[in-house]
DNA sequence: CGAGATTCATGTGAAGTATACCTTTAGGCTTAA
DNA sequence: AAGCCTAAAGGTATACTTCACATGAATCTCGTA
């Protein structure tokens, strides 16, 4: 391609109209002015952290609710509100933001605990000093001064089903040594049920106050959505439907309106992508076809290549039409891929455990049954749609540079 | 025929090992008085 | 003598291995109707 090639796709980008106003807005890291039919919510939460405002300590709060139900945004939306009055009358409260999902920087007690002595720009290695050290360290940042520290854990069931509940039982403790300072959680989960799994001193003292998210319905979806239209799109640009469309959609996911939004965002992107003047309906299942894409494949590609090749052997394993595969078969695979791949390989036992989180990553569901007299297994399945399967093999063999 | 024993293939827990990285400490060298 | 650098010692987290035992329903066995 010339030089003028690239100039021209340039030119082109730059001389056609942009159908968005303000992208950003449709990102899910947003926090919107206003939260719409969330007001409930806000309002318990407010209440619940207003003591804050006086220097005296909030309770623990847990928030409960199915995803893209409003639990992060409310968080977020609170706590900044929070922030600006104490930064108005010099109150000295600090947020932290951690979200505990399997992003291998936040998924053990140590990563999480160093996760948050980074928070007070502390350096802090990834491997070599004890556990205790970096809580002292975290613990030092915290009493360092007087302040109130309120701290947003998000989706801990992921981190506390994958690495119990020590961190927990010792953040909720944390306040008993605490001299000048004081720390507050708030706990957001998905699931419902996770707290029946914590030790009841933590499960106590982190639910000191509950919220729960009730889903939206296709309606507050609605309104959700072409709010945020207004602001992220020029006028015009959205045809008619497809706000109804994306909210049903939600609506199906049980009222996720995160998806909803990104639905919206990339339908937008694609529709601008191939010079189209208006986001119509059919680029809303294109969307839906790309976020999941991305999904699979941003997951896939940051996974060590241990777990790319056990994926990999039970991806080409899956090939016959949808029938079962089990461990030995997978480890049987596995093994020759290795010595393609030029890989030291591991034991059964590790690659049984790496199936079990691939599981819990959504790649692949694995389930352990038992076939009586033919002993007891995992039975594996592919989790992720045909259509996007083809795709996700390429980048696994290039990533580990096989044919 | 049915209750209990057996069996299979792997799940699962605990303990041990290798690796990469951390802090502390002791020794040796340099430097300034 | 004080200060600084370096290398060894001793410690940790993480990913993995090794060992040993647990699982749980299909199948087998054997006593009984």
């Amino acid at each position: 391609m010339s030089e003028s090639q690239v100039h021209g796709i340039f030119e082109k980008f730059m001389s056609q109209e942009s159908l968005f106003q303000d992208k950003k807005v449709l990102q899910s890291s947003y926090t919107p002015e206003a939260l719409l039919h969330r007001d409930e919510e806000i309002n318990q939460l407010a209440k619940i952290l207003a003591p804050a405002l006086r220097m005296e300590r909030p309770s623990n709060v847990f928030l409960y609710g199915k995803t893209g139900t409003g639990k992060t945004v409310t968080a977020t939306y609170t706590t900044s509100e929070i922030k600006k009055i104490a930064e108005q009358k010099n109150i000295p409260i600090k947020i932290i933001y951690i979200n505990c999902k399997l992003s291998r920087v936040a998924d053990t007690e140590y990563r999480v605990i160093a996760q948050l002595a980074r928070e007070f720009e502390k350096e802090i290695p990834a491997t070599g000093l004890p556990t205790d050290e970096v809580y002292k360290i975290f613990f030092r940042s915290v009493d360092s001064k007087e302040q109130l520290i309120i701290l947003i854990l998000d989706e801990i069931d992921q981190l506390v089903k994958k690495v119990g509940d020590e961190i927990m039982y010792n953040l909720t403790r944390i306040n008993i040594n605490l001299k000048q300072s004081q720390l507050s959680l708030i706990g957001i989960s998905n699931d419902l049920v996770f707290t029946d799994h914590l030790d009841p001193r933590v499960k106590s003292s982190l639910s000191e106050e509950e919220v729960i998210f009730p889903p939206y319905n296709a309606i507050q979806s609605q309104d959700i959505l072409r709010r945020r239209a207004g602001y992220a799109f020029k006028e015009n640009v959205i045809e008619a439907g497809v706000i109804e469309k994306c909210a049903a959609y939600a609506a199906r996911e049980h009222g996720d309106a995160r998806r909803a939004l990104e639905l919206l965002r990339v339908a937008g992107e694609i529709a601008e992508r191939n010079g189209e003047r208006q986001v119509k309906i059919d680029h809303i299942d294109y969307a839906e076809e790309k976020i999941e894409r991305d999904r699979v494949v941003d997951i896939v590609k940051t996974q060590p290549k241990q777990q790319q090749t056990t994926l990999y052997s039970i991806f080409s394993l899956y090939n016959d039409k949808n029938a079962v595969i089990y461990t030995g078969d997978v480890y049987d695979v596995y093994k020759t891929h290795c010595t393609k791949v030029g890989l030291y390989p591991l034991t059964q036992r590790r690659v049984s455990d790496i199936i079990a989180e691939l599981d819990m990553l959504g790649i692949i569901n694995a389930k352990v049954v038992s076939k009586g007299r033919f002993g007891r297994t995992r039975e594996i399945s592919v989790a992720i749609p045909q259509t996007i399967k083809p795709k996700i093999m390429t980048i696994l063999q290039q990533s580990l540079s096989l044919e």
